[in-house]
DNA sequence: CGCCATTGTTTACAGCTGTAATCGCATCGT
DNA sequence: ACGATGCGATTACAGCTGTAAACAATGGCG
């Protein structure tokens, strides 16, 4: 039997280069260096050299994994992604809101940042969860 | 007539540390060097030394200002809190949602990160704000 | 008048981050 | 069998961050 690997709460912060990396193994994995390079160096501008920079540290902070295949790896997420992003808003919540996730939809309504479009869908999330 | 400074956009972000001795000046100022390290160092442990680093560093990214008071200086924020929260949630959102807020409530909604209450008060927000 | 406390400034230094270049080994084609 | 190529690992290095210590100037107290 495998040991259940707990659900990614990984110490390390995955830093804003290491998450566009993330982003394209979340789309697509395994991945090998260079394709990853190919879907990310792209927009990034990043040579090769820094996505494999880049693989390396996200292997150190266990939040890929590195599968051999022949002589080169295969990379996919040990992060779930849904993972990633609650533990990046519950930080900014809690920093910014005092841990109160009603404040952060308050400020963005009251700064605007929502459209009218997004209340709606709020609006329609609301009932759902409600119910 | 005075040049209207436009309301705080500052380039250089405000990091973790800076961010509790902001904390400070925005709860009350202004206040001297030492003030700031009674009310700051105390729950984070810092040094005086420490304290004046943050607050160097903040006024060179202009998020502060030191105005002269006879041998030493008073600390005001030139950032406001409201400014600072916003930038900070914008960047979260369009990094982790594309820039589409309703998302992240989406997103909080389903991590159960919001209570019954914070239902509650969300969906009275949203009565107000559609009114 | 001299010394101590206070205050801002300068310097320090390790760890993280962005961004690579280089090295050494393996492999594939000829 | 040999050289070009591809790949991961190692090394590099500047800028930001956390956390201070050391220093210099000044002002208050005895």
């Amino acid at each position: 039997m495998t040991i259940p690997t707990d659900p990614a709460q990984l110490s390390e912060r995955i830093s804003g280069a290491e998450q566009a990396v993330m982003e394209a193994l979340w789309t697509r994995a395994p991945l090998t260096a260079a394709e990853v390079a190919d879907a990310v160096g792209e927009e990034q501008g990043w040579s090769l050299a820094t996505v494999k920079t880049l693989l390396s540290r996200l292997v150190g902070k266990n939040a890929i994994a590195a599968e051999p295949d022949g002589r080169r790896f295969l990379y996919s997420p040990l992060l779930a992604r849904a993972d990633f992003v609650g533990q990046e808003s519950r930080r900014l919540v809690d920093r910014l809101f005092g841990g109160r996730a009603a404040s952060l939809v308050a400020h963005l309504a009251e700064a605007e940042a929502l459209t009218e479009r997004d209340l709606a869908e709020i609006e329609t999330l609301l009932k759902e969860l409600r119910k």
